[in-house]
DNA sequence: CCATCAATCTTGACACTGTCAAATTGCGTC
DNA sequence: GACGCAATTTGACAGTGTCAAGATTGATGG
């Protein structure tokens, strides 16, 4: 059914069968993560925006922590739609498409900062939380981060001497350990980017 | 006054002058952090474990969040000294030290993964929470880094040819991203540490 | 077309949380 | 002993996650 609410807008609520409440409020948490973290999401806030009470969710995910594992499984899967990118990008040298990959991290983290905090934040990985999907994702997303080092090592662009698990362990940390400082508010805003990315390729990269 | 728990055990409840509460709360806190980590700390369980009423810590603490910065700013101190001990010490050559540091600051992290989630992590320094003194302090343990990251550049340990600050950042952030990763669990705990280790040294170090 | 049933909700209720303000208690000082 | 003030306690509120019972609605089969 419609009805106003204050400010007068039509709004459609859910009269005991909204449709595609699964789906409405994956989209309306998502836009709760991105306006203002995953602490500012709360299921009966959630539920207001979508229009329904602060249980009907209970449906379709058994607890707050299983709906916010199913966003950061989604945002796993765009973050590696979009690091493929330049992973497959022949118009680019390996050493540029490393390079380009470093600053593509910092600037994916920091574009999405609340996003990536879901995705790889306490929240979720602590106390063994996350779901198995989310695990299995996340092992994917890792494993592919491997093989492009493996792959990287072969060019010449990462250290051959090394192995290519502790590589790809230890570049990541790198870059996730950035991430966070920058996210986290630890580093601070105005810190330049730029500079930080080409001294993180320098350390890294096979000299 | 003198009563009696529930186990029989008697306990020394305040009332109405405890004498010393705010080193309690501190210490209390402190005790409940270890344990189960910033999440499980409540005021409420903070002053029961105490024995007081849920709002005496107001007196001594304007809110639960400049009471976690009082410990996290003790944190720092803490690993400060710890790390001075490694950065002094004459028994071993400056590549050993810096080897030893990047062994100490995995192990004191994931021996301390509470502490340190408290001291680097979102609770604290999302949002601009931290106080001035916290983040002085944390400031003043930053400087400390720069500073032993430009003489080990001196010594030839890390690569000279880097500016200093931004060295000092890309490097914390390595260490910072794989303690973070092993404690938040996305590392699996049977990682092995020492491998770790002795690779972020080894592309860390200069050649 | 109607009865049935299961999916899809809503509502009542509970325990827990942080925090504020008013009230109470106790210590130190005069 | 009175007074003032620090140091509490208590009453209250708003918000949270979650469970179970109940209500509603749409699909289905006879």
């Amino acid at each position: 059914m419609t009805y106003s609410n204050i400010t007068g807008v039509k709004m459609k609520k859910a009269r005991y069968h909204h449709g595609d409440l699964r789906h409405s409020l994956i989209k309306a948490a998502r836009d709760m993560i991105r306006e203002g973290g995953t602490e500012a999401v709360s299921l009966r806030k959630l539920a207001a925006r979508v229009g329904v009470s602060r249980t009907a969710a209970y449906h379709y995910f058994k607890d707050k922590n299983i709906l916010l594992c199913t966003l950061a499984q989604e945002g796993f899967h765009i973050w590696q739609e979009e690091a493929d990118r330049i992973f497959l990008d022949e118009k680019m040298s390996h050493e540029d498409r490393y390079k380009a990959y470093i600053r593509w991290y910092m600037t994916y983290a920091l574009e999405n900062a609340e996003y990536y905090d879901l995705m790889f934040g306490r929240a979720i990985w602590k106390q063994n939380m996350a779901t198995e999907n989310l695990k299995a994702t996340a092992y994917d997303v890792f494993q592919k981060q491997v093989a492009i080092t493996r792959q990287w090592q072969k060019y010449g662009v990462l250290p051959a001497g090394e192995d290519g698990l502790r590589l790809a362990q230890v570049t990541w940390g790198t870059l996730h350990g950035l991430a966070r400082l920058l996210i986290d508010g630890i580093y601070s805003d105005d810190s330049p980017i730029d500079e930080i990315c080409d001294c993180a390729a320098n350390l890294l990269m096979d000299k």
